[in-house]
RNA sequence: GGAGAUUUACCCAAGUGGUUGAAGGGGUCGGUCUUGAAAACCGAUAGGGGGUGCAAGCCCCGCUAGGGUUCAAAUCCCUAAAUCUCCGCCA
């Protein structure tokens, strides 16, 4: 939710701004229902006023045994004629909240406009392993590993599923375990929220109404629930509706969850194998800081993603999104992109954003200024810590061997009982 | 799935139509007393939005949420949510 004061000072500030974002506004109507509102609004709340204040006078005048009929009739009539000013006000108001709330964030002001095509990359961090034999692609190397059965998991549940066995489920949870050590390692508050949530959350996110349709709806269930599509639903709503001191913040979470999301249908043949599916592994971290603190929680945030990368010795890269290119909800993203060879593409492991108050403002998160006693909103930042479905592949490309076998990195033989190599099953 | 109870401020809690624009207690904060603390006593403590105004202020909405009845609602009616208890179901 974009601040209703800027617009109202500065609407063509925000038009200019969310014209980077390739979101064309036009706030003229919206002007107009936000000066009719408020002429509205005096006009209701003296006639209420009015009101009040009549009914209030009827016991006393009860007492001194007048006649009250009066009373009741001038109120009834003021209430009548300032109905139809309710009704046109509450129409009014679902218009500008329907409006406001369609509205993506503004961009921090150094991004470039534009979509994908103008995503910077910022760092590189290794460099392209080279392969003096002829290489296998993660599918490949999956399947004759013995790590995934991508039949098994078409036959129990369908396309865009597969199934983990052995040591590669062994390898999916040594790298769960290893993001986990590392935010515990760093002060992070571990979280198992649920994987079922309301619609609210869902809006306070800032993924509906923009998202209601790429994530999975549950039938039978009253109110209406989804499956999360990421972890940050359930954690930026933790604290929606409270008001924090100031002494709590910044917040520091992160979570494990399965990632619901229906976009999986339509992958290209380079995004075979668990690139894309309905279902992906993640651990997501989220802080809640104070507006001045956000920009240094946001370098620490891609600092951390980056590291788990690094220090599981993988080509990476970090690119600063344009734009056009960031979520609807967020005014900065970078990328951290893993490289997979057999696609010769880096691909996204992790994405660090930060909302400032969009999401804070829908949520009506806040917390109590010490200085001033007053609430401010809070901002939220996210940023995947990381998600599994693409470190698995490029795990097993970028660490593969002339003999079909894989090296395990340093980092995860610990959380897999020692196990160095996985060798090809006979 | 069925039945019942509950939902008031930071916490507990009174309150069934009109000085309740919410008692009382606890807590918290400030003070008196004290070498210091405790105790006691005194005082403060309803939040959060919104409108208007240079401001002081004035006004509107807030007793889980949304509707309704009424001149007037925490209080009556309807709907929903959450919590608790019991029963049923339980891969």
């Amino acid at each position: 939710m974009i601040d209703i004061n800027l617009i109202r000072e500065k609407p063509e500030y925000v038009k200019k701004a969310l014209a980077k974002k390739l979101w064309d506004a036009d706030f003229t109507e919206f002007l107009s229902w936000d000066k009719e509102k408020r002429e509205l609004m005096q006009v209701v709340e003296n006639n209420k006023a009015e009101m009040n204040k009549l009914s209030a006078s009827v016991p006393a005048a009860k007492k001194a045994g007048e006649d009250v009929s009066k009373i009741f009739a001038r109120v009834k009539e003021i209430a009548a004629k300032n109905k139809e000013f309710e009704e046109k006000l509450q129409e009014i108001d679902v218009k500008m909240n329907d409006f406001l709330a369609a509205l993506p964030n503004i961009p921090d002001d150094d991004l470039v406009g534009g979509g994908k095509e103008n995503n910077k990359v910022i760092k590189v961090v290794g460099e392209k392993p080279v392969f003096n034999f002829k290489m296998k692609d993660h599918v490949e190397l999956a399947t004759s590993l013995g790590l995934v059965d991508y039949d098994r998991g078409a036959k129990i549940a369908g396309r865009g599923a597969w199934v983990y066995t052995g040591l590669g489920a062994r390898l999916e949870w040594a790298l769960l375990n290893f993001f986990m050590s590392e935010h515990l390692k760093d002060g992070y508050e571990f979280i198992l929220p649920p994987h079922l949530l309301n619609e609210q959350s869902g809006y306070v996110a800032g993924q509906f109404p923009k998202f209601r349709e790429d994530v999975f709806w549950l039938e039978g269930l009253e109110p209406q629930r989804f499956l999360l599509p990421t972890a940050e639903t359930a954690l930026v709503n933790l604290h929606r509706d409270e008001i924090m001191n100031e002494s709590d913040l910044p917040k520091k979470y992160f979570a494990y969850t399965p990632c619901y999301r229906r976009e999986a249908g339509s992958y290209r043949t380079e995004e075979r194998g668990m690139i894309r599916g309905y279902q992906f592994d993640k651990v997501e971290m989220v802080q809640y800081t104070k507006p001045e603190d956000s920009d240094a929680a946001f370098e620490e945030l891609v600092r951390k993603a980056a590291s788990l990368v690094e220090k599981l010795g993988l080509h990476f890269q970090i690119s600063k999104l344009a734009a056009g290119d960031i979520s609807h909800s967020m005014a900065r993203t970078y990328d951290i992109e893993v490289y997979i060879p057999s696609i010769d593409i880096y691909k996204e492991v992790s994405s660090a954003s930060n909302a400032r108050d969009y999401q804070a403002r829908r949520g009506k998160c806040r917390y109590r200024d010490s200085a001033t006693g007053k609430t401010r909103f809070v901002h939220t930042l996210n940023a995947s810590g990381l998600a599994t479905s693409r470190i698995f592949p490029a795990i097993l490309e970028q660490y593969q061997q002339e003999d079909g076998s894989v090296l395990v990195p340093e980092v995860l033989q610990p959380f897999m009982g020692g196990i160095k190599v996985l060798k090809p099953v006979k």
